[in-house]
DNA sequence: AAGAGCGCCAACCGCTTTTCT
DNA sequence: TAGAAAAGCGGTTGGCGCTCT
């Protein structure tokens, strides 16, 4: 017995959606609640495939939906959920309340990526590299599938407010830290977490300690990138973020940058911050280090001509448990 | 004033993942 | 346990409207 399709494509009704079929499955919806959707269009006497329907209720009809235009903070978050989960748009909307996947990813397409477009720069040896030192992180896995009564209530009880990203009792061990998820990164990262579970026999075997991560989200082990140079910027996103399934993986970008005798300081690619460690939560609730203040990103979007004082400036004087360095640049 | 070009965004498509039977 | 079904996700498309020439 072969798979159903998924609609009977037959005598639907495809295009813009008028305000009477609106209108039609807001109100079944709000009587019925969302779900089953293969048998809703049938039922809410709508001729539209039950994807349709979800998904214009999800990317239109919904009430809590804010419209209009993004603001600066929410463009901020999207730019750096962007550069450490890349493309996963739903993960990133999740952060954005009111703010639907396909909002965010269009705006992605039509504004935000161009700006990353027109800050990356050529190499340049004078600046120092990104490094981000993450001390645990768990693989975030990714969502999608159907959803169970069960599962959808564990969804909303840690959806709200991020909570699935607090720390736990230990401060330094935090339950999700997700990044890209692109097949070299996953390949990459998956044995970089089992390599260290074999040195030390750890029964986390899904942290990562002494890793390092880079605002494009590039989880790499601090060992292999001291020995071995970084991974910059322009490699990751020419690689995993523009040609995502391009040839070029994690040790090969190490052996390019073999030349550069391991001295991360000495050559860099276009971003400029040294974290000594990151806190994912701080990323989502806008508290994180780069700031206006103390700009860690920002200057990416608006200078090309920063001069680079090289010093480490610690941020957060006031907690002693999330020592944050960046480089300042003038 | 008209048409070509372009950007935005709603909707579609195909694939993956999860759940169910 | 396998396969079907349901749902979710990200990439892509196409139409509309605005701007430019």
């Amino acid at each position: 017995m072969g798979r159903a399709p998924c609609c009977e494509k037959v005598g639907l009704k495809r295009g813009r959606w008028t305000a009477e079929e609106d209108e039609l499955l807001t109100k079944y919806i709000q009587a019925n609640g969302e779900g089953s959707w293969r048998s809703l269009p049938k039922n809410a006497g709508l001729l539209r495939c039950g994807k349709s329907c979800r998904l214009r209720w999800i990317n239109y009809l919904r009430a809590d939906l804010k419209r209009g235009n993004f603001t600066a903070q929410e463009e901020q978050l999207i730019l750096n959920l962007h550069a450490s989960l890349g493309n996963r748009w739903s993960l990133i909307a999740s952060h954005l309340p009111g703010r639907t996947d396909n909002e965010i990813k269009n705006y992605w397409n039509s504004h935000l990526s161009r700006k990353i477009h027109s800050f990356r720069r050529p190499f340049t040896p004078t600046m120092p590299p990104v490094v981000m030192d993450i001390n645990k992180a768990v693989i975030a896995k990714r969502k999608g599938g159907r959803n169970s009564k069960a599962s959808t209530k564990r969804h909303n009880n840690t959806d709200a407010g991020s909570s699935s990203n607090k720390p736990t009792e230990n401060p330094r061990v935090y339950e999700t830290v997700p990044f890209p998820s692109t097949p070299i990164l996953e390949k990459e990262t998956l044995s970089f977490t089992a390599m260290e579970d074999k040195e030390r026999g750890s029964e986390e075997g899904t942290t990562m300690e002494n890793s390092m991560l880079c605002p494009s989200g590039i989880l790499a082990p601090l060992e292999s990138i001291e020995s071995n140079g970084m991974p910059w910027f322009d490699d990751i996103t020419n690689t995993e973020l523009l040609q995502p399934h391009g040839d070029l993986d994690l040790s090969e970008m190490a052996a390019n940058n073999n030349n550069d005798s391991g001295d991360m300081n000495s050559s860099c690619s276009i971003t400029s911050c040294f974290v000594d460690d990151w806190e994912w939560e701080r990323v989502v609730n806008g508290n994180e280090p780069w700031d206006e203040k103390e700009f860690m990103c920002s200057w990416l979007w608006e200078s090309n001509d920063h001069n680079v004082k090289g010093d480490r400036h610690k941020l957060n004087d006031d907690n002693d448990d999330f020592e944050t360095y960046t480089w300042l640049f003038t």
